[in-house]
DNA sequence: TTAAAATAAGGGGTTTTCCCCCTTTTTTAA
DNA sequence: TTAAAAAAGGGGGAAAACCCCTTATTTTAA
């Protein structure tokens, strides 16, 4: 039986590297090559050789994160089982990235053995979880809110430059709005997120990745 | 000629195994154990046949964090050499690590090859720097005032509430001080760390680890 | 195609934040 | 022990943030 193919898609070179080497030493598993974003991954994979079985894929990546990837390859690579792989607890980051079609979330600091479980389980049966990513699906699942928070993008915008020490003022005029629609922005912000003030949407940017520091 | 030893801490357990089979791929490197924090780290060091050459060291780490611990080794190994891995290109995160006594400072991304090379040169001369972190110390050398912050208890007890959606009022009574007070607190601290508003105290204090998330 | 959202904006108000500059008391260091 | 520095507090004021409520205009969906 010849082994199935990995990619790994991970900023992190070193990480990337060393996730290589650890999968190359497991049976049955061979990385085809590693690539640095999303970006890098769309163009490789044009090569109909280049297509892999499975996509260890980062979520936190520069110019096209996992989440935006991720779709893409559903689309585009349907047979493509992508994992993802990441240091975040955060629900809505988990939630977004099962919703954009990844078959596994594992955090970055399980064992390897689990890291093998899950390529020989994505294989076998299409998915894998370990315990804690199902406890942290099904809270979110039931107490059904945190998915239905979904920020436009201008709102998004808006949050970002809160938390630059930005005046509304100078909001207003960066968005080409009046301060008074700010004001507006601001107001459904707070109460969307339900938060008490500025510091709140900052944390709030902050937990959810909206703003990297 | 016997090979180099080599000790990993970080709490991330596929990343510490991944730079485990790593650096068991490098030629006169060998990976004595890996561990999860610095706590164990230094349980385990109490066993003379566990001293290794040098110790691959995460900043941050739950428990004991990669700063204290490298202050104890240094003290109480002096001939282990300290190579501090992590993501944070933080100015003061560097500082502090090496004046605890690392001998380098990797950043995660970087290529296997550098993290070899950084392990020869860290046996050979004694230390090993990337490029960027040279910047990074000369930057903060010559401006010298980075290294100069050092905030009291009180300032950092205002910040962590400023930092929980408290109005200023609020935060006076909790401190039992007069809101004038805090009014100069926020003032000195605003000089201090050249912000220029409230968000700016939190962005400080999340990236500082003064606030967590 | 028509009602319901969403978007942009204004009016007018209170509270909070931020910025000076100033006094008293306590602590620290020379 | 005495001068200097730090900590606590105050006055007053301008700007920013926050809150609520209303109105056009555009977009979306039934």
């Amino acid at each position: 039986m010849k082994p199935h193919t990995v990619v790994i898609v991970e900023d992190h070179i070193l990480l990337s590297q060393a996730i290589a080497s650890l999968v190359n030493s497991f049976e049955d598993f061979n990385v085809l090559f590693t690539c640095k974003n999303g970006q890098e991954l769309l163009t490789k994979l044009k090569t109909p050789s280049n297509i892999p079985d499975i996509i260890l894929m980062d979520v936190n990546m520069p110019i096209l994160n996992g989440i935006e990837t991720t779709e893409i390859i559903k689309n585009e690579y349907p047979k493509i089982k992508v994992i993802a792989l990441s240091v975040e607890e955060n629900d809505t980051t988990i939630i977004k990235m099962l919703k954009a079609g990844a078959k596994g979330y594992l955090l970055k600091d399980v064992e390897k053995d689990v890291l093998e479980l899950a390529l020989i389980e994505t294989i076998k049966h299409g998915y894998y979880h370990t315990k804690d990513v199902s406890n942290i699906l099904i809270n979110s699942l039931s107490d059904d809110n945190s998915s239905k928070i979904r920020l436009k993008d201008r709102e998004i915008e808006f949050i970002i430059h809160t938390c630059s020490e930005m005046t509304y003022k100078e909001i207003a005029e960066k968005m080409f709005l009046s301060p008074k629609t700010i004001d507006g922005y601001r107001d459904t912000l707070f109460q969307k997120l339900n938060v008490k003030n500025r510091i709140g949407l900052v944390l709030y940017a902050i937990k959810n990745g909206i703003y990297k520091l």
